[in-house]
DNA sequence: GTAAGTGCAAAGCCTTTGCAAGAGG
DNA sequence: CCTCTTGCAAAGGCTTTGCACTTAC
């Protein structure tokens, strides 16, 4: 739970380094989101804030989310089916998606060969790399981590 | 070219065994898809197929890409920013792509040890792959290959 | 008090769909 | 002919934005 405090805190900083504000709404979405699965979408993130605060807007998740985003808290996810997801940004930490397109479980996995070849394949083209995306999709087969199959 | 020999007789027998009719608009966009840069919009398209057939609307230009998707004679891709592109689909090939962020050069590639990697991975997670994504995104360093530094 | 934040509704994208008219086999 | 297609416009999702009101600092 440590990266829990680190990641409110970074939030503050943020908001006290660009002017912004701490606001009750910002609290309750913080709260929920860190408390919610990895992967939320931003309904699911809606539903459970409204049940703190009835009266917050998808509008004010969106931004809230942006914000989270770019204070480096959270990370944006745009997997197949075109919803986007978010899970909280843990220190420096890469990884990577295995996702199940029956039971749409998501697995997170972190390859350093993969990353490696990265770096080489990138610098044969001559590019510097400042972000990569590596989505694997499959079916489990193995019934014990595949909740579609009745677990 | 003999790909697109081959393609365009993929689409002949997909339109044959599904029972489906071969039309002045799906050979133009057939054509104008074939011609084009890979990885073209969905917009850039209907405009280079409008100037063939002016009276081409938008939303034959949608069912004609998934009924190529379907036929398996192009690939959709959507990259970040949205916005989906199309790629003629040549005969079991797979590549992933590098995308530089300033000039949006999109460059290909394969790698067999990424491929074998992913496979290993899915295994441990106990998957079946269907499918996978690799994008990595960068900035190209060497002024020869980004035309967006004026080349 | 002043700038930032919120909630609502409206507007923006991209994409899909319903329907009457048109064309292929 | 009979079904598949098309073009248009309308409708759908998701996301962003404008604006008057509210709140944090």
């Amino acid at each position: 739970m440590v990266e829990i405090l680190q990641l409110i805190s970074k939030l503050q900083d943020y908001l006290r380094v660009n002017g912004l504000k701490t606001t009750k709404q910002r609290q309750i979405i913080l709260e929920v989101f860190l408390e919610m699965d990895r992967h939320v979408t931003l309904d699911e993130l809606l539903l459970a804030a409204q049940k703190v605060y009835p009266n917050l807007g998808m509008a004010t998740i969106y931004r809230t989310m942006r914000l989270f985003v770019e204070a480096s808290i959270a990370h944006e996810r745009k997997f197949d089916g075109g919803i986007t997801r978010y899970e909280p940004a843990n220190e420096g930490e890469h990884h990577d998606h295995l996702i199940c397109t029956l039971c749409g479980h998501i697995f997170e996995f972190e390859d350093e060969i993969i990353e490696e070849r990265q770096e080489s394949i990138a610098t044969l083209y001559g590019l510097s790399i400042t972000d990569h995306k590596l989505e694997i999709y499959g079916t489990c087969i193995t019934p014990d981590s595949c909740e579609f199959r009745g677990n």
